[in-house]
DNA sequence: TAGCCGATCCCCT
DNA sequence: GGGGATCGGCTAA
């Protein structure tokens, strides 16, 4: 976790440094865990604790004390298929230095099956220091950068190098919070204020709102004291479920075409919606992800 | 609203 | 040394 006691104040730095070094370096200092020193408790609305679940607990919830609605190691350990689908509705959870916590329900993630899947990090059993986290047990976070910017948010799944990309959430809780964490790593100190919709719709932004960074990397999402998982409401029934092809991944061949991105149909916080994968799932075409 | 494109640097080959 | 599981600003329609 990063130490807080250490930051010199923005408008010394930037006599120091052009624009472009001290956007970096801002950007930086709020990608690392704040553990919320920089957010003001006051701002927002402290979130209740974790509800006990009632007459909803299952075998997924774990017994961990104080968080009797987080799910528990049995839920990571599926295929990356199925445990892709099963994150969609559910809530993940991020809890700041300060207490502060922030909610938001998962609607859309990616599967990445592991050595055969010429699209994952892990293709032709690629295992390196980066990828570890796809190796470990189901339920470690494997957080990577990319771009030289963003980070991105994985959990492994049952499956050596299967992992799924959690890819953008509907905020619930603390949306001060994230769009202070969002505003502060985009370019330029004046940019407008981000609308709730473009908080956490994208792998990267969701790290920038959950304060999801490096640090998070093999982490156990069963077990960590910062962030969780939470079983979300089941008041409406199973979502419609899309099945369309991954994001970002054109290089990949006939990998790139398989429909291994799941979101839920009709969710305005999708970070992509596919039109086409949406025709076939209203066609009543069988879903090819099911041949995985 | 869609499409284009530059930013930026770690990681892998 | 090259590429990348992204993002956001800008421009055209």
């Amino acid at each position: 976790m990063g130490s807080p006691g250490s930051r010199a104040p923005l408008d010394q730095l930037s006599r120091r440094m052009g624009q472009k070094k001290q956007r970096l370096l801002t950007a930086k200092r709020h990608q690392a865990p704040p553990d919320g020193a920089q957010i003001s408790s006051s701002m927002e609305p402290r979130m209740a604790p974790p509800t006990t679940p009632g007459p909803q607990r299952s075998i997924y919830f774990s017994s961990l004390k104080g968080h009797p609605a987080r799910l528990g190691s049995e839920f990571f350990d599926q295929p990356a298929v199925p445990l892709a689908r099963a994150f969609l509705g559910q809530v993940l959870v991020r809890r700041l230095g300060d207490g502060t916590e922030l909610r938001g329900r998962i609607v859309e993630t990616e599967a990445y099956l592991g050595p055969e899947d010429q699209a994952a990090h892990s293709r032709g059993g690629r295992r390196t220091p980066r990828n570890r986290g796809m190796f470990m047990r189901p339920g470690t976070l494997y957080v990577y950068l990319i771009y030289g910017m963003y980070f991105c948010m994985n959990v492994s799944s049952r499956g050596d190098g299967a992992c799924v990309l959690l890819r953008a959430l509907e905020p619930l809780g603390g949306l001060e919070a994230m769009r202070q964490l969002r505003h502060t790593v985009r370019k330029g100190a004046a940019s407008r204020a981000l609308k709730d919709r473009e908080l956490c719709s994208g792998p990267s932004k969701l790290c920038q709102a959950l304060a999801i960074d490096k640090s998070f990397d093999q982490r156990d999402l069963a077990t960590d004291e910062a962030v969780w998982l939470e079983r979300g409401p089941s008041g409406s029934g199973e979502p419609a479920v899309v099945a369309a092809a991954r994001v970002g991944i054109g290089h990949t061949g006939e990998w790139a075409q398989k429909p291994l991105r799941f979101y839920i149909q009709g969710s305005p916080w999708v970070s992509v919606v596919d039109r086409a994968a949406e025709r076939d799932a209203q066609a009543g075409h069988r879903p090819a992800y099911e041949d995985f």
